[in-house]
DNA sequence: CGGCATCCGTGACGATACTG
DNA sequence: CAGTATCGTCACGGATGCCG
């Protein structure tokens, strides 16, 4: 049990950094914005986090009502994690995070690990403005999925096939571009009228998407 | 220096966190956006952090395109660390976490220091919407002054009586009444509304300020 | 006195090994 | 699969000293 190491400043942002300004714990919350993940899921696609920082960090975050821990129903009994909605509230401090961060994030280094979903924060602010739905879409030729939306009080996005019946197909026409949106460059609306993005679906979303 | 330790992902929240993660660091951002600070002004309102990680946060801020650190022009030459342009942008990152812990603030704990500056930020959300302006803010009786504004490329807030003539004064009738607005249980408006806050001034945005 | 650098004790972290 | 145990290392917090 971590005996809260805390800033001791009456400041609502300092308050925030004494809950969420440890080590991995918002790439944590990011990933559990993905919907319910296994430790071992969340240890998979958080290279470099040792078993025991990830074992403290969500005990910590349960305890501060961030998280739950829940006990899949058989078959396939698992312990999953899941965000509380307090935790999902977290989500603007993420987007903040990830706009300031776009102007420094470059070209892919080599060890840089990259997973689809990491994909979906950029995605989600660049379908701002738009109206809501569930967006799926191909980064690249094959099986490269992600999905994004904007259902309340569950998962914003995830990797795979939308869990549902799409109001948006975007294809994109490969890794040159979704690194463009990723690194800002690139608008999603600029990708559309580009012709980097194909837009499929009948929804109203699709057409706005191809109407921008 | 410090080898920078990364997450080494390809992601922006990622990146950014590379940057700013490190704890203090967006606590210091904190401090200089109410302008430049010397070394010694920046310990006295960090209450905690140590010399020589103060120091260091320093230097890997202006390494990394955060801040500069600037001779003051005699008398009283001194050495200030301020923002750059790119620094003052992590403003909306320390706003998203600033209104997301207003939920677990709470009240006061004896160990908690208090500045009035730290008050600017609830402040400056509490007057978007508005039209822009400078606002010099009566915390309590007496002399306890805060300022906020919008001057682009130089500080946002700061303490003591406004840099100029402001456009709007407020006067908050004690303690209770800016605790429960950094807390997020009253709004800028409401509290004028119920009369906590007393508007003086004769510009647009006083008007519009006693108009809600 | 302001602005650090140095030293030291403690705790957080990262890697690996191991267990129910 | 889901962690716990162990251990070396590094980051942090506190104190002191130095140097302009």
């Amino acid at each position: 049990m971590s005996p809260r190491r805390s800033y001791d400043q009456y400041c609502s942002a300092a308050r925030a950094l004494d809950l969420v300004g440890d080590r991995w714990t918002l790439l944590i919350v990011r990933e559990l914005l993905a919907g319910p993940r296994r430790y071992t899921d969340l240890h998979a696609d958080l290279p470099g986090v040792s078993t025991d920082v990830l074992a403290s960090r969500l005990r910590d975050m349960e305890r501060d009502g961030l998280s739950t821990r829940r006990r899949l129903p058989p078959p396939g009994a698992a312990y999953v994690y899941e965000l509380t909605a307090r935790g999902r509230e977290l989500l603007p401090v993420l987007q903040a995070l990830g706009a300031w961060g776009e102007g420094v994030l470059g070209e892919r280094r080599p060890t840089d690990a990259v997973r689809a979903h990491w994909f979906a924060l950029p995605l989600l602010r660049g379908l701002e403005g738009f109206g809501a739905g569930l967006v799926e879409v191909r980064l690249e030729e094959g099986e490269f999925h992600v999905w994004v939306g904007a259902e309340e009080g569950a998962a914003l996005y995830g990797d795979g096939p939308a869990p549902g019946e799409p109001d948006a197909r975007l294809s994109f026409d490969g890794a040159d571009t979704w690194g463009a949106l990723g690194r800002g460059e690139l608008s999603l609306a600029e990708a559309v009228r580009a012709g980097r993005v194909e837009v499929v679906g009948e929804g109203g979303l699709a057409k706005e998407l191809r109407e921008v």
